[in-house]
RNA sequence: GCGCCAGUAGCUCAAUUGGAUAGAGCGUUGGCCUCCGGAGCCAAAGGUUGGGGGUUCGAUUCCCUCCUGGCGCACCA
């Protein structure tokens, strides 16, 4: 530290001495892909579940949006010193798994020539009549043999495991790669939501009503009591996810975070509740809410009506504007905010698209360590450095010296946001320093000591990019 | 009607959770390549932070109220 002052009401500025500066980059170097490492977490066991999309139909661009979020988050948490966890749940029973299956059977019944309307509330999607056609060149015609139920019950299984093989193909393209996909019916199979029962009803928090059996939740702070058991007998989706929360505690996380959509936030204080109520401190289960994405093409709105079956599947998005440009613009805003994605702009590849801008300085210094060896100036990380006193030389170091701080902002308030918008300023800085300054010029002892602030800078791209799962291309 | 979220430069968004002169990109205007990548840089113009009250040394941030937009208010998931 080099001075302290007292500026005016509640300030106390502290000047870092330039030595503080200069030697953070050896330390950047010599970290390598550690540099932004804290140790925030202590080694906490935290789970993320995002995305949760039901397999009966296409993955649509707002899990586009919460696998990116999802995926990063966890990325920086484990950066930040959580022992964090990617899950996905599959609703894989229940009654809209039956629904698929009689959807998809009334499809398959019309192709093998008899005729079937789709249910009602079934899934009258263009994929539906896909899936049927496929299962009928793998099977034939030979499941018309079968009752009407049980060709139902065949198909609902069939149907959802080629679904749920599409999903996991679209997470693994989009580099998304759980630590678990965990399924509804493991826990229905284990009766573990009739223990939840059992326990809420020993606590006297449920009681029965018109033939359905409720939970007490506006003991802990819901709107609403909640239905359980409905008058037909049947587990309600919020029992069951009751239960799947519960064994997220029970399997040792200590904190649980769920990411949802913007219409799931009437369900939040509910399982919040439950949990509460099952014993679980409050602040141990949060939710955020992602809201929804806008599909822009040349400025205009694309809409979008699954009714219509006109909606843009991820995979689509993906196809077209490719995983680098997508992850960073599902990536860029705030969660709290809409997000408009251009899908022209995404695919430009020109300085209008932030993405472009960021690799092509990641490209642009690779590019300079490489000119320097060719000149016959290596890369030195212990050169002195007592030669850097340009103030966009100081720039960067500060900017690099930020790294660690966006790292815990993100771990702290769940706003991966923060590492787009910091890349943006770190290659800015950088490319103001570059455009003054030459890196390889006579002076060796000074190309040396730059080489350093290149190779430190170039580190903190890299890392960063990495946290994000975009490449970071060396020449372009 | 009730609840959640948003409203910041012409456009798209930030602002280290209450700090200093509210910052970037795009767009506009004017400059910069004999030279490590011009997919870049510099400069200028552009703001009553939706309106109005309040809290205090200090508010984009917290509270109240109103306006606008999105979403939700199931024995669906």
């Amino acid at each position: 530290m080099e001075k302290f002052s007292i500026d005016g009401p509640g300030f106390i500025n502290v000047t870092l001495s330039p030595d503080y500066w200069r030697s953070l980059l050896p330390e950047i170097i010599a970290s390598g892909a550690k540099y932004g490492e804290i140790d925030l977490g202590k080694g906490q066991k935290i789970q993320i579940e995002f995305v949760s999309a039901n397999p009966t139909g296409p993955l649509n661009v707002v899990s586009a949006r919460a696998a990116a979020v999802g995926d990063v988050l966890v990325s920086v948490l484990n950066l930040a010193g959580f022992d964090a966890w990617r899950e996905y749940y599959v609703n894989d029973a229940g009654r809209q798994i039956r629904l698929l299956g009689a959807s998809v059977a009334a499809r398959y019944a019309t192709l093998c020539g008899h005729a079937e309307d789709v249910p009602e509330d079934g899934y009258q999607g263009e994929y539906i009549i896909d899936l049927a056609k496929e299962i009928r060149s793998e099977l034939g015609d030979e499941l018309m043999q079968l009752d009407a139920g049980e060709r139902a019950e065949k198909l609902s299984q069939i149907a959802l495991d080629k679904m749920l093989a599409l999903h996991r193909q679209a997470m693994d393209a989009y580099r998304v790669h759980y630590d678990l996909w965990f399924r509804e019916s493991s826990l229905r199979a284990a009766g573990k939501h009739f223990d939840v029962l059992n326990v809420l009803r020993e606590k006297g928090l449920t009681y029965e009503k018109e033939g359905a059996v409720w939970f007490r939740s506006t003991d802990f702070g819901d709107a609403k009591d909640r239905v359980l058991i409905t008058r037909e007998g049947e587990p309600t989706y919020f029992l069951v996810d009751i239960a799947y929360h519960k064994d997220k505690y029970e399997r040792g996380f200590e904190k649980i975070y769920d990411l949802w959509g913007p219409d799931h936030h009437g369900y939040i204080d509910r399982v919040s509740a439950a949990l509460q109520a099952l014993g679980y401190a409050k602040e141990n289960f949060q939710v955020r809410i992602i809201q929804q994405v806008n599909m822009l093409r040349d400025g205009e709105v694309v809409k979008m009506s699954k009714r219509a079956g006109n909606i843009i599947e991820m995979r689509e998005i993906v196809d077209e504007v490719g995983v680098d440009a997508a992850r960073y613009f599902f990536i860029m805003r705030k969660l709290d905010s809409p997000l408009d994605f251009d899908i022209e702009l995404a695919k430009k590849q020109t300085d209008e698209n932030p993405v472009f801008y960021v690799q092509y300085a990641h490209a642009r210094l690779y590019n300079i360590i490489v000119h320097g060896r060719e000149k016959g100036v290596e890369l030195e990380p212990d050169a002195d450095l007592s030669v850097l006193n340009e103030p966009e030389e100081f720039a960067v170091m500060r900017k690099l010296g930020e790294y660690p701080e966006i790292i815990r902002r993100i771990a702290e308030l769940m706003e991966p946001h923060h590492l787009t918008t910091y890349l943006i300023e770190l290659a800015s800085t950088f490319h103001s320093f570059y455009q003054k300054h030459r890196v390889i010029s006579d002076d060796r002892s000074l190309s040396r000591a730059r080489l350093v602030l290149v190779e430190a800078t170039r580190t903190v791209i890299h890392n960063a990019l990495g946290l994000l799962k975009i490449t970071a291309p060396e020449r372009m």
